[in-house]
DNA sequence: TATCATAATTTGAAGTTCAAATAATTTGAA
DNA sequence: TTCAAATTATTTGAACTTCAAATTATGATA
């Protein structure tokens, strides 16, 4: 992919780097699109911002309002707003801390935890196409990759 | 990263796989509302949407509506309604074509290309950290990764 | 020419997001 | 203890994003 592009007689000089960005950007588009299409077709009345929503509540440690939202970057009022949709649709809870009553935590349910099979399926295809070609090793290389970005952003802002 | 994670009293077995699609979902949606801080930040009076679209326009072969549209996996109406608002702003400047008056051909103004040069130094920093740590021989592991990926879904969907 | 295809825009509705205002509860300092 | 400040979540109103369907304009072709 690096290398020389041609385009209106100008002939572009092309970085890893910038063929890294690219792509990137791309995949990740890509992918977005095309799992709201397979979602869709799948039956699921969902779409991806919602199954992220589910996906975080899943992911984090103790799912309450504030750690969903601050795991998915949006403000608390964003979350409430996908949240009662969600409890509507039937694929969360909200349940009050009876100790503090200020915490809600989120639950899914069982047609939640069908949605994200779906999801969990699609990307374990997508990782694996990832890792085609590449023994354990480079596997490793890539991870330390994401960290590397990870850890940068963390620190960084 | 890899290894072990314990929650509520279960201990949960989290393999290489996981944690990269958990990194590759929070690392990019990271990116995303960081980069629209600092674009803020700079006196940039666009949302991250606006950027795309001008880096789509820049990045594209023959920048017609549809060849963008094309890129962003918008429908044309989602790129009109965007379009709209970038040439009032100032980015943007249509262009029919004469010999096939259907066409129009989008073209970046200077302002929209000082908004770029931003956009490509914030992602230029971001593309360092990646390679951070690792030789170019690896770094060739992780293109030919993403290359993978993108294959993979341009054939599968 | 009449019809079909292509390229783009307009319109109306649904979804997403935020900031600011509000509400309920807990914490902490006087 | 008590009340002011802090914390947690929800509501509200506005702006933005997106799509599908209808419309407009132009080009290709039978």
């Amino acid at each position: 992919m690096s290398g020389i592009l041609s385009y209106k007689g100008v002939v572009k000089v092309v970085s890893p780097k910038e063929v890294i960005n690219e792509l990137l950007v791309d995949v990740f588009n890509h992918i977005l699109s095309i799992e709201a299409d397979v979602l869709k077709q799948k039956g699921v009345r969902l779409s991806m911002t919602e199954v992220h929503v589910l996906e975080a509540v899943r992911n984090v440690d103790i799912p309450t309002m504030g750690n969903v939202a601050h795991k998915l970057r949006v403000t608390l009022g964003t979350l409430t707003t996908s949240v009662n949709v969600l409890v509507k649709k039937g694929h969360l809870t909200r349940e009050r801390d009876e100790s503090d009553r200020r915490k809600v935590y989120l639950k899914l349910t069982d047609s939640a935890f069908n949605v994200l099979k779906i999801h969990d399926a699609f990307h374990d295809e997508m990782i694996s196409s990832l890792f085609k070609d590449l023994d354990l090793e480079k596997d490793e290389v890539l991870m330390k990759s994401l960290e590397n970005i990870s850890q940068y952003f963390k620190q960084r802002y």
